[in-house]
DNA sequence: GCCAACGTTGGC
DNA sequence: GCCAACGTTGGC
């Protein structure tokens, strides 16, 4: 079992969203990264726990907990013209994009804000905190999971 | 294969 | 809104 973090935009797609959908399960597709679509694809596993990280926000920083439901497959969303995340260049039999399915299953207080990881010796390491880090999903390891969960309580939902 | 231009991310 | 970082594109 591997343990990661996906960063959204509340604006766009965060917490209150996944609480409002059925079973709170959401597709996470729209990933256009290579380095984060081979995770996708090839590493995220079903059962694995992911932190929900909220960005581009007021308070950035660790809002929820979720769990892999469903591991890598083909991203609807890169074939959809309709669709915003539309990939002109993915061809039939050859996708291009990976999705994974996550459920949310518990909110985390205090939220682990961005602003008091930073200070955190322990997450020297953290790819997170990587000055310029870009990837919206990044692998977490599992004294860096450990530490984070204990400074905060777990709400099961 | 190099590398400059460009677009996107994301904290502040 | 600014801007640094960095991934991607495309000309050569």
């Amino acid at each position: 079992m591997s343990y990661w973090l996906f960063k959204s935009e509340p604006q766009e797609f965060g917490l209150d969203h996944l609480l409002a959908l059925p079973g709170r399960v959401a597709r996470w597709d729209g990933v256009r990264n290579y380095e984060a679509r081979n995770l996708l694809r090839d590493q995220i596993q079903v059962g694995d726990p992911v932190f929900l990280y909220h960005s581009s926000c007021e308070q950035p920083g660790i809002v929820g907990l979720m769990e892999v439901v469903r591991a890598g497959y083909p991203d609807p969303t890169a074939s959809d013209p309709e669709s915003p995340y539309w990939d002109p260049r993915n061809l039939p039999g050859q996708p291009r994009w990976y999705a994974v399915d996550v459920r949310l299953t518990a909110r985390l207080c205090p939220v682990l804000l961005l602003s008091h990881l930073r200070g955190d010796p322990e997450l020297q390491e953290f790819r997170l905190l990587r000055f310029g880090n870009r990837l919206s999903i990044l692998p977490v390891s599992p004294s860096e999971w450990t530490h984070l969960l204990a400074q905060t309580r777990l709400f099961p939902l």
